[in-house]
Parts: C-alpha cells; structure tokens; sequence
DNA sequence: AAAGAGTCCAACCGCGACCAG
DNA sequence: CCTGGTCGCGGTTGGACTCTT
C-alpha cells in the first residue's frame, strides 16, 4: 500500500478537539493557498497536526456555505432515498445536500435514520406477515425491495472483490445518473421530484 | 441532586484510489 | 510499468452533553 507511514502518524502531530485559534490560522493559510496539498498547508500552518486532520477540519467545519443544525424533513427525505439508491456512500450524498458534509450525513443516519429504518422494517413485516398468512413469495419485502435497488446497480458495474453485502464503495456511479441531469449543486426541491419520479420506476 | 444510560458528533483510523516522477 | 506520496472515503471511537430514574 502507499505509503500509509506518511499519513499521520508524525508521533508529535497534535489530535483532538480544534480550538478557535488553530481554526483562525488555517482558515487563513487555505484561503492563501486554497484547500488543496493538505500536508504542506498543515505545515504552513504549524499547527502542529497533520494534513488529513487539517483537511477533515477544513471539510466538515471551516468551508464556507457549511449548514449547521437541524436536518429538516426535506433534507432527511432525501438521505433516504438516496441512501436507498446509493447506499453508504456519504460524500455522494452529501455532495447532493448544498452546504452539508458527509460526516454530518454519516452520523445523521447512523444516529437517527438507521433507527427509524429498523422500526419501518420491524412494522412493514409485522404488517406483512399479519396480511399475507398464506403466499409468502409473491409480494415483495420492503427488504428486498432494496436489495432488487442495489441489484440494478450492480448491474451497471463490473464485478468487484468481494461481495459483502452492504455496497460500500460500489462502483455503479450514482454520480453518473446525476450527472446526466445536472452541473451544478442540487436544487433540493427539483431533487426531491426527480426522485419520486425514481420511485415511480421501481 | 446524583448516578447511570443513552445520544450526538467531532475527530481519528485504516484502506483504496489516484497521480506524478 | 513501478513506486512513493497524497488525497478522499467510510467505519469507528470517545468524550461531552442530555435524559431518565
């Protein structure tokens, strides 16, 4: 593997919490040089921490146009559907929710979202096992809905290393089928159409 | 009021991808 | 092509905060 030992592991390099200071100083260097070559911006800074600590720092609170606070229903709206289509490839959701980053989105479902999906999934069944009784092959779970998604996906890519499962790192690129539609940083509400329409196709 | 449990979120870690020399 | 350096991503952790008993 390339060279991991390069990373962060400068024994010296300062971790934990960011203060405001260290915050001021790199907000200052980035807008110099911009957000790009983390390590020499991490050492133009002296700050004392690496350049992936400086780049996380940078993305999920320093950028400018960051949205802070709550997820309204839209925007949680939209995780779910495009987690349905993408699955756990945060940073392509995110990059469709203006102003919000992927650790955000990341923590927001496994805090929130993946608890409620638990509940709908538990009800779903527990309504469908009620009803059905009898035929248990024709109707389709809610589960398995998904999977049939990530199945479409999968299709449109070549074969990948191991199949575990939860599409990690898929190759199917959701940002193929939006680039089509778009160049530019999402609308929420033209988005929330055109994944209803999405819906309609399933 | 205090203790324990639960939740949230910033930050870290490990890995694969990409790129330049 | 190969190698080393760097970036970006998703998973995980740990501490601060809030809620419950």
């Amino acid at each position: 593997m390339a060279s991991r030992s390069n990373q962060c592991t400068k024994k010296e390099a300062y971790r934990g919490p960011w203060t405001a200071e260290e915050d001021q100083i790199l907000a200052q260097i980035i807008e110099i040089h911009g957000p790009k070559r983390w390590k020499t911006i991490a050492a133009k800074a002296g700050l004392n921490r690496c350049g992936k600590s400086c780049r996380l720092r940078w993305m999920n609170y320093l950028r400018p146009n960051i949205k802070r606070g709550n997820i309204s229903d839209q925007e949680e709206d939209l995780i779910l559907r495009l987690h349905k289509l993408l699955g756990n490839r945060w940073s392509l959701i995110a990059g469709r929710l203006p102003g919000r980053t992927d650790n955000e989105i990341k923590n927001y479902w496994n805090s929130h979202l993946s608890k409620k999906m638990k509940q709908k999934e538990k009800q779903s069944s527990r309504l469908l096992s009620a009803a059905q009784g009898s035929s248990p092959d024709k109707t389709l779970k809610p589960i398995e809905l998904n999977k049939n998604e990530e199945e479409r996906g999968k299709e449109e890519m070549p074969p990948k290393g191991d199949e575990d499962g939860e599409s990690t790192r898929n190759k199917f690129s959701g940002d193929d089928l939006f680039n089509c539609f778009t160049e530019g940083p999402f609308n929420l509400e033209w988005m929330s159409k055109f994944l209803e329409l999405e819906d309609g196709w399933i």
